[in-house]
DNA sequence: GGGGCGGCTCGAATCGATTCGACCGTAGAA
DNA sequence: TTCTACGGTCGAATCGATTCGAGCCGCCCC
């Protein structure tokens, strides 16, 4: 057996309690008897009080829950969701607390730690569908505060979010104004079985993805008619892929394409140069976050979207509903940089 | 207050073990007893069993932490780390743990939930250094089982390595077979305060990256007379600053350069066709990882190393040393893969 | 010398669930 | 009819630490 703080109490004869002051360091406890403790638990080879135990007791754990939308490695890829983990750690930095990684994949698997066995303080999710409807109800009856980043998920929980429909309408005018009248969409995926493919109107009904919708109804406030294709997640390939679809239909190409991420924007780009056509000379590209896509070697045209701060504001409101505030939501706005990336059409 | 599980099994009329066996679906409990079991529970509002109290009896938290040497967002900008951590996810599956992402960034501060204090089942340590020797001790005394993927940080913890020293020697072997006789060599950060500038004996002298070490070892097998830049972090910025000092000497120029990362190697070719020169016609460049550089237009070539693996083996190492197994080391071998950034010097 | 006060230490309750062995009633077997 | 077996339920101990109020002791001051 391991040794247990009382072990350690009693070789240092002393009571249980007065070994735990002297670990914690709060209270009042002699020099003398602390460093006795000390030694005894030096001696005994004891490590220190049982994590397990101590937040039982004092009902937090130090954890905060990160709760993705998709595997780890995929969420990853997306810069975007890097910083916006960057920021939630920066929020969070005053409760010293650690990320706990979790990702919304349906079910939980038998003995899988999710949401809702996980010994955490406070959960922020990114992009989750409203799937998660049912966790988040044991959340909130367990009293755990919970933020969602982007994605509506229950009624009394805040939500971080963006203008996504605004700005994405800013930048569908400015391509107006240079007088596009021919322009397709990229979008993300809209469910959560991530289907690919063309833009159907049973896809757009059946969304769960708040975000892909918000922000091809902004385009739509500009383009009624705009149409496209769905990719199944945030990435240069997918971008690629679509945009080469978009593009391979010389009767009917569009003069500028709308993409829903930066990711996906630059495979637009790179279709786009593979089929021969310049960018932004025969076609215009609008992104949308603001990441430095690494190695890319256009300036997109994109709506600048503030990740950090979003995750440091999830982070700070975790942080107040702990300290017992009232939740608050958020939305930021986005800015549009223009990049080299647009253009008149010829 | 929050309703407990003996406020539930009270209102449903049996007592606690009878309750909490409803929870947990083992045990023989009749349908009907569970049945109003889970009905007080869904009338009162009540939550599940909670975490906490759960992990403290059952002596298991369903958590494994993932302790990275830098800060997050910083590990996640190379790939490789991502690659190790779904390798990891892999690795653990078993388990249906979660990923606790921590940080080795000096001391703890204050209240941080350190490895120390979190309740976690298994640590797997990411390219720590000896500093964290601390809390593995900690650790040891606990009984909790780490692994350590690339870097030595105790004697009775397992190891998951690469070859790093002989991987590198055959990367130089090969460009010393192309002909090249004048390299230079763009290390990783070889101290805790990740120190940029020259490669220097001192700082050599004073590492405590093994990675780094071991890599400059490699290609000193080759090139004992080796210099070069020391870079910050690995990242495709830091290759491209160190390239340009390296390649801004034209009186010494080296006609080949090993990178020992790609962000790095990807970094130097930039530099290189910044200043006008070709690769590989002017320059060879040789990198470290085998990532896809995502939008580099070069197939670097590189010592491919299996970083999924590495981070399979680590979860799996965890996993069985969770049941009882004894811990093994294991080091994965690297392949040297030609693309096309190097050729024989001018 | 007595009262009071302050600093340290101790007991005991508590956090919330899990689990093992005991117990009970009934049904089937001998 | 009695014994066995078994499904179902309950009590009580346990996991390991924290915390609050009480108590003890020594010292200072009147």
């Amino acid at each position: 057996m391991r040794p247990t703080l009382a072990d350690v109490a009693a070789k240092a004869g002393v009571s249980a309690s007065t070994a735990s002051l002297a670990f914690s360091g709060s209270g009042p406890v002699s020099d003398a008897t602390k460093e006795r403790v000390l030694a005894a638990a030096a001696e005994l080879g004891y490590g220190g009080p049982d994590p397990r135990a101590r937040s039982l007791r004092r009902g937090r754990s130090g954890i905060v829950a990160v709760v993705l939308a998709e595997r780890v490695r995929a969420a990853f890829l997306d810069p975007v969701n890097i910083q916006m983990l960057d920021g939630i750690t920066e929020g969070i930095a005053p409760l010293g607390a650690g990320l706990l990684l979790l990702t919304d994949t349906g079910e939980e698997g038998g003995n899988a730690v999710g949401i809702e066995s996980a010994p955490v303080d406070a959960v922020v999710l990114i992009g989750c569908s409203p799937r998660v409807g049912r966790s988040v109800e044991v959340l909130r009856r367990r009293g755990i505060p919970s933020v969602a980043i982007e994605g509506a998920v229950g009624e009394d929980i805040p939500e971080i979010s963006i203008d996504n429909r605004e700005a994405t309408r800013r930048g569908a005018e400015y391509l107006r104004d240079l007088g596009h009248t021919d322009v397709a969409i990229v979008t993300l995926p809209f469910d959560a079985a991530r289907t690919r493919g063309p833009l159907t109107p049973e896809l757009e009904r059946g969304s769960t993805a708040d975000t892909a919708s918000e922000r091809l109804r902004g385009a739509r406030d500009v383009f009624p008619e705009i149409s496209g294709r769905v990719a199944a997640t945030s990435s240069i390939e997918e971008g690629r892929e679509a945009g080469k679809v978009l593009l391979t239909v010389p009767a009917h190409r569009p003069t500028a394409i709308i993409a829903q991420s930066d990711l996906l924007a630059t495979g637009v780009v790179l279709a786009a140069e593979e089929l021969g056509l310049s960018v932004p000379g025969d076609l215009s590209v609008l992104g949308f976050d603001g990441i430095r896509v690494d190695g890319l070697q256009h300036d997109l045209t994109t709506l600048e979207q503030p990740s950090v701060d979003k995750g440091r504001a999830a982070g700070e409101a975790v942080v107040s509903m702990l300290a017992g505030e009232p939740p608050a939501s958020r939305c930021f706005t986005s800015t549009l940089h223009v990049g080299d990336t647009t253009a008149p059409p010829r």
